[in-house]
DNA sequence: CGGTTTTGACCAGCGC
DNA sequence: GCGCTGGTCAAAACCG
């Protein structure tokens, strides 16, 4: 858990983050205890069997909407410069060049939301305070290497957190309908 | 048969 | 320095 941009910050906290407050992205500072945006991603100081209610009465959390989330996309792409383009160097005795990480809630009853990219499968993990496992995929076209992690929350099992990691450096796979695709497998929430 | 998933091992970073 | 944790690798299993 290093530096995630908070594309939605924490709800409770007064008005809703609507808007593309996307990205502070600090490529780095953000391993530093990124307040609590994030429940279920929260590096590990918190004690463990705790770490819900403290939000339960702020009703569900995890409101995420569909708007936001193109919000999401949108800005993952000003990171192609430090993203991709080789500067992902992995010489040994390098200092590590992490790139940007964008994270975002859904709502959704499936893990995997297609969004039209091919994912491979490279990796799950049983993580601290969480009792779903995450998963990590990369992205099977050649040359991209971009990554991402589903995560279910434990104390939302309805909430399904994404991370990317990186740009695709190539068109989107499935073009058909793609975005209602997504649209069809979310639970949207709107707050009017 | 080729691509994907599963799963345990391995490794690196970080906090104590 | 040590142990914990997250992230990745790789071999085997699985599936279309």
């Amino acid at each position: 858990m290093e530096n995630y941009s908070m594309l939605f910050p924490c709800p409770n906290s007064s008005s809703y983050p609507i808007s593309k407050s996307v990205v502070g992205t600090s490529q780095h500072d953000f391993g530093g205890q990124s307040s609590n945006a994030f429940l279920g991603l929260r590096p590990s100081n918190e004690s463990s069997g705790s770490d819900h209610e403290k939000r339960g009465e702020g009703g569900r959390d995890a409101s995420m909407l569909m708007s936001q989330i193109t919000g999401g996309i949108n800005v993952s792409d000003e990171l192609g410069g430090l993203g991709n383009g080789s500067s992902n160097g992995k010489k040994k005795g390098e200092k590590k060049v992490r790139k940007p990480r964008y994270a975002f809630q859904t709502r959704s009853q499936v893990d995997i939301l297609d969004d039209g990219y091919r994912w491979r499968k490279y990796g799950q993990k049983a993580v601290k305070n969480n009792k779903f496992p995450r998963s990590y995929y990369r992205c099977t076209h050649q040359g991209c290497n971009v990554k991402k992690q589903v995560q279910r929350l434990t104390k939302d099992e309805g909430v399904v957190v994404t991370t990317y990691e990186g740009v695709h450096t190539h068109p989107i796979e499935k073009t058909t309908d793609n975005f209602e695709h997504i649209l069809s497998q979310m639970q949207i929430y709107t707050p009017f």
